[in-house]
RNA sequence: GCACAGGUGGCCGAGCGGUUAAUGGCAGCAGACUGUAAAUCUGCCGCUCCUUGCGAGCUACGGAGGUUCGAAUCCUCCCCUGUGCA
């Protein structure tokens, strides 16, 4: 207990959008003297504003915030580049006696964050350009059967369709020069030197639903087409025909097509709102598999649910 | 009122006499996920029952009849919808 005490206590928060983590974040930081390290992949990026629910400025300047706005739309960022960040965001706050507290909606961010990602090497552009040619050559089915013979283990644990996957795994057994799986089973570097406290907010399915509609048309009004337009005419290349990644970003896409007539403002909405629901499914599909994290059964901005999660942080603190 | 074109499972949309609860897409539900992850991919998806099986029964293609061994598919009438002409 005496041994256990003496580490740092490290707050994750989960959930789905629209789960209400800003405010229960905000609530803990407040209460405990904590600052907050961002998890979400959109939310690295500078200028991107409205379309990723980030913190307001108002927030931003309540509570300091970490891995929000470190990098420019022109750059990749990847869940090694977040690993590093958040890490050493964490390290930061702890050294100066705070309370770091992580806030989730990227799945695979937070678990290179807390579980560390295996020992593989980064990827490479022109390797996977290589092989994005060569599947389109060979036709559906190539990038799985060449799995199959560089790795075949590999190949039974990736679906034959799920190309990124299958280019990521010919990537790194063709880069390390041996089969992905044996990269697997090494070099995972866990977070260590905290006492780790999950708290996941679960609200009902329907209520979820409501407010990420209510929100993702709340962006419309605000004026998210006009933040995507002005973000197309900074970030894409002179001819205006290549956008950065983030672009595709929920919300983002949907006003993109508005803009090039593909859909109208209605049909446009209706999509965001579903593309956000079905990103909150995922979500809560991966958050399940997270070990002993303490489920909250509703929205983060709820007193009810944020007492809960103070009495939790307390008791952890002993 | 007349003339065309249509009415298909929650929605869109194939099928146009006979392997069938009915191609496909969306939505929904469940799942996967090790450096593109707000991404990508998988399964289920009319109802009921069970010994969960390429199982049994029931109900389904606007409505009512009819033709046929057999109809979502052909015929008749009716009810709707869209377009054109009046």
């Amino acid at each position: 207990m005496a041994v256990v005490g003496d580490l740092p206590l490290l707050v994750v928060l989960l959930g789905p959008t629209a789960s209400g983590k800003t405010a229960l974040s905000l609530a803990l930081a407040e209460r405990f003297n904590g600052e907050v390290v961002s998890c979400d992949s959109v939310a690295v990026y500078r200028d991107f504003e409205i379309g990723t629910a980030k913190p307001s400025a108002a927030e931003r300047a309540q509570v300091p915030h970490h891995c929000i706005d470190i990098v420019s739309p022109e750059r990749e960022y990847s869940a090694g580049d977040y690993q590093r960040d958040g890490r050493a965001a964490i390290a930061g706050i702890a050294a100066r006696g705070r309370l770091p507290i992580v806030t989730g909606g990227t799945g695979l961010y937070l678990r290179a964050l807390l579980e560390g990602l295996f020992d593989g090497p980064q990827r490479s552009e022109p390797l996977r350009a290589r092989l994005r040619r060569s599947a389109a050559r060979h036709g559906a089915g190539w990038l799985a059967r060449l799995l199959e013979r560089i790795d075949p283990a590999a190949a039974e644990r990736i679906h034959a369709n799920d190309k990124p996957k299958l280019i990521r795994a010919i990537e790194v057994s063709l880069e390390a020069r041996r089969p992905i799986t044996e990269a697997w089973t090494v070099g995972t570097q866990p977070l260590t030197g905290y006492r780790i406290l999950r708290i996941g907010l679960a609200p009902e399915r329907a209520a979820l639903y409501q407010r990420i509609d209510a929100r993702a048309a709340a962006m419309f009004e605000r004026g998210l087409v006009a933040e995507t337009e002005r973000l197309m005419r900074k970030y894409g290349d002179e001819r205006r025909v290549l956008y950065p990644r983030i672009l595709d970003a929920l919300g983002y896409r949907q006003a993109r097509q508005l803009l090039a007539g593909e859909l109208t403002e209605a049909q446009a909405i209706g999509a965001a709102q579903r593309g956000h629901r079905n990103y909150a499914k995922r979500q809560l599909t991966w958050f399940r598999r997270e070990p002993e994290v303490r489920w909250l059964a509703g929205l983060g901005d709820d007193a009810a649910i944020q007492q809960a999660a103070m009495d939790a942080v307390a008791s952890c603190r002993g």
